[in-house]
DNA sequence: TTGTCTGCAAACACTTTGCACTTTT
DNA sequence: AAAAGTGCAAAGTGTTTGCAGACAA
């Protein structure tokens, strides 16, 4: 996955890195640039593209100098985060779990209840469907959230080992 | 919307009253049919379509005689209810928000923004759509949850006066 | 210096659990 | 009588907030 991405999409034009344009959005809003929300913006955009709040809070934990960052400061800044366009959020389950929304197309998921996994897809032809739907009923629509949930390839073949988790 | 139904939908044909499927259901694994499981399935077979199990237990709080259940078996009776096939669960936002599944066919939902309603709506050709994707992927689908959000009719109209929720 | 940010601890909303007592079977 | 269910209070999650001290501008 790249770091910075420069390729268009949709209406915008990419061309700055996910820190750049975080210091732009804090600045446009007279917010400061913290040691700790540097550290949040450089680790999620250098780093996997789903995970959750406890999941980044224990990986900075586990950074080397001074990337430690308080829980409350994680979601907070998690959710500046999705204000500038740069995550996007979802709950899974009963709990957020957020992916890279900059630089990156459209897309839904198949998740999977064996080990977890989310796999992204996209269709055009969903997008038009979703939109002769809204249309027939006169409703706006402003987005969505698609999850198809089920078995991955994977535990398809290994389903009855121990791979699977007690909830499903 | 009828208490019972009988039209046949996929495999099942549906003959019972949603209290006797769920009796059935009880005593096919030793459990037993208590006064509170049955206020439940009644109160929730004869109202609303959709519902949290906050509100049930409010309305139950209101009913008249002994219908009065406790938070816990509110709770315990709901997940119940979802095993027997009578409602299907879903998350939305953090809040776990249930509606009937059983005599009703599969559909998804159109989630305004503005007025929290949940439109109803299906399409077979996004079944289609969504086996093809999961095959491509070498996914068993199991399921999906698909929500649409934005505005519905009434609220793209009264769209800046105070009908919106605080939050969004 | 000024006003924002952070971290701590406490508060929150929703849901689940341990346990003694009540009920169904 | 035996087994399962209930209600209460308490414990759990995941997330948010009040506030005093720390820090960027």
């Amino acid at each position: 996955m790249p770091l910075t991405s420069d390729f268009s999409l949709g209406k915008v034009a990419v061309s700055m890195t996910p820190r750049e344009r975080f210091e732009e959005f804090l600045q446009a809003r007279g917010k400061r640039i913290t040691r700790q929300r540097r550290a949040i913006v450089e680790h999620v955009s250098a780093h996997h593209e789903h995970f959750d709040a406890e999941q980044l809070l224990a990986e900075l934990r586990g950074s080397p100098e001074g990337a430690r960052v308080s829980r409350p400061t994680v979601y907070r800044t998690l959710a500046e985060l999705v204000d500038a366009g740069l995550l996007r959020k979802m709950t899974l389950d009963g709990r957020a779990v957020y992916e890279h929304d900059y630089g990156y197309p459209q897309h839904d998921h198949l998740h999977c209840t064996g080990c977890q996994a989310l796999i992204e897809f996209s269709s055009d032809e969903l997008s038009r469907l979703l939109d002769a739907v809204a249309s027939r009923h006169q409703f706006r629509a402003a987005g969505h959230r698609l999850i198809v949930t089920g078995l991955c390839r994977d535990c398809r073949s290994t389903r009855s080992r121990a791979r699977h988790q007690d909830r499903v």
